[in-house]
RNA sequence: GCGGGCGUCGCCAAGUGGUUAAGGCAGCGGCUUGUGGCGCCGCUAUUCGGGGGUUCGAGUCCCCUCGCUCGCCCCA
């Protein structure tokens, strides 16, 4: 029989690394709470129409890479490429928005049909945060900064954090009828890719890997000097605060988020570390998303981490304390029925008690139990055999030091064994 | 979706057309049927991701397929 595999680009996380997860989770949980910043769970799945309008039909998400199907009531449905549009649906259904600014997060499961490569999978991780209702220059630092420092105190080194203004809507439109008109000037010079790029997204094509298209488009007009005057203040501001809270940064001209919602601020926290696939956490503001999708002029900022990519960044000292915590402080081993039973017994209440405790279930020999005990690390070995059971006590035996073994009822071989840890 | 690399035991890994597929770790058993850590001995792949083909003969060559991986694209 051919065992079953699971599918491509959708990864098991065994138990040698869900504690770096659980880790990470819970740093987030407790660094969002410093920030005023509350949970909301949101479903994986929703009808299409939500994406295809709140990330735009022409990207590349939308266009090529998500999980859709038609459910048994012919409806139309995706599993979730990214949280935004469903965080947003949520607070306009539930009249979030109407209770003055939401500071949200949330976390889990995102699904995109993308070739598997170094971080990236069909079904990854992202944990983001949504600043609902605030327009101001300063929020938008505000949001980096609650990225920044989550990254921080997780003990990820050697992140960069590029920045960059859309602008509004406006100044986009116009740039774009600028720069279309410029590369359609310099078409003949441009590598194919970016020949196409002209007629369907050609703010990408200022991301040209190609030098020789590079070079050429240092004579391009620059979104940045397309901006209007206002753009152009909120993005100082935004720079201010951040030289405030001593983030540093740099400026990326050239960063254009690949989802049609962002103005204004777009930034993404790059790391060397990563292969071609830098990016960690990326956001920015989205002005107008709310409203295009039925709900109030409503500014926002946000941004989400990938956490297969931190997890990448996050060095192996994790495995050594995830198994440090596991280490039982009583192993406890039996032979006989009798003695199996009231093993278990013991162990359960020593949980019940606070320690970890681990039973050795095999029946084997006790020298073989014995060699299990010493493996699992536990400091402490409780033995009841036959003779112990008959008499209701069980033998303490130090693993480690060489006391001499008591040999006490179980209740007071609990209560001695909690006191010495506490 | 497009290119390149790879796929031998749970993990690491030798093997590059010719009898029985090294070794290490882990696991299990024994020396030691009530006492561990060391040591010694033994066991664990009729099979080399799967399927076809070439050949007297294939883990080793060819084709297809699945998976992983790196890059492109794109993004977290």
């Amino acid at each position: 029989m051919e065992p079953l595999q699971s599918l491509r680009g959708m990864v098991d996380l065994l138990p040698s690394a869900t504690a770096t997860w659980q880790r990470i989770e819970a740093t987030a949980r407790e660094h969002f709470r410093r920030a005023g910043v509350s949970e909301i769970r949101t479903p994986l799945l929703e009808v299409t129409e939500l994406f295809a309008r709140g990330i735009g039909e022409a990207t590349d998400v939308v266009g090529k890479e998500m999980y859709t199907f038609l459910d048994r009531g012919e409806r139309s449905c995706t599993l979730r490429p990214e949280g935004t549009a469903s965080v947003v649906r949520a607070a306009i259904q539930h009249g979030l928005l109407n209770q003055g600014p939401q500071r949200l997060w949330y976390g889990g499961p995102m699904f995109r049909y993308e070739r598997p490569q170094a971080g990236r999978q069909r079904q990854f991780h992202q944990i983001g945060v949504e600043l609902l209702g605030v327009a101001d220059a300063e929020s938008d630092a505000e949001a980096i900064a609650v990225a920044w420092d989550l990254l921080a105190e997780l003990g990820v080194g050697g992140l960069q954090l590029e920045l960059n203004s859309l602008g509004t809507p406006d100044d986009r439109v116009r740039y774009r009828a600028e720069l279309v008109a410029w590369l359609e000037a310099h078409r003949e010079q441009l590598d194919s890719d970016s020949q196409q790029r002209i007629t369907t997204n050609p703010l990408r094509v200022l991301d040209s890997k190609n030098p020789a298209t590079q070079a050429l488009l240092a004579g391009a007009p620059t979104l940045a000097d397309a901006l209007a005057g206002e753009s152009h203040e909120r993005f100082a501001r935004v720079r201010l605060a951040l030289e405030a809270l001593e983030i540093p940064f740099v400026l990326n001209p050239r960063l254009v988020r690949g989802l049609d919602y962002y103005s204004h601020t777009a930034f993404e926290i790059t790391s060397n570390q990563l292969g071609a696939q830098a990016t960690v956490c990326g956001g920015g503001r989205y002005d107008g998303l709310v409203q295009q999708l039925g709900g109030p002029a409503t500014p926002a900022v946000g941004w989400a981490i990938g956490l297969e990519r931190l997890v990448l960044l996050l060095s192996q000292a994790e495995a050594g304390e995830a198994a440090a915590a596991a280490t039982p402080l009583l192993y406890v081993i039996s032979r006989g029925e009798l003695a199996e039973r009231q093993a278990l017994l013991l162990t359960c209440r020593a949980r019940q008690a606070g320690l970890i405790a681990e039973r050795d279930s095999s029946g084997a020999a006790f020298g073989k139990q014995f060699k299990r005990a010493d493996r699992s690390g536990a400091p402490w070995a409780a033995v009841i055999g036959e003779r112990e059971a008959a008499d209701g006590v069980v033998v303490l035996k130090d693993l480690r030091g060489d006391g001499p073994e008591q040999r006490l009822a179980a209740g007071e071989a609990l209560s001695w064994l909690v006191e010495l840890t506490t």
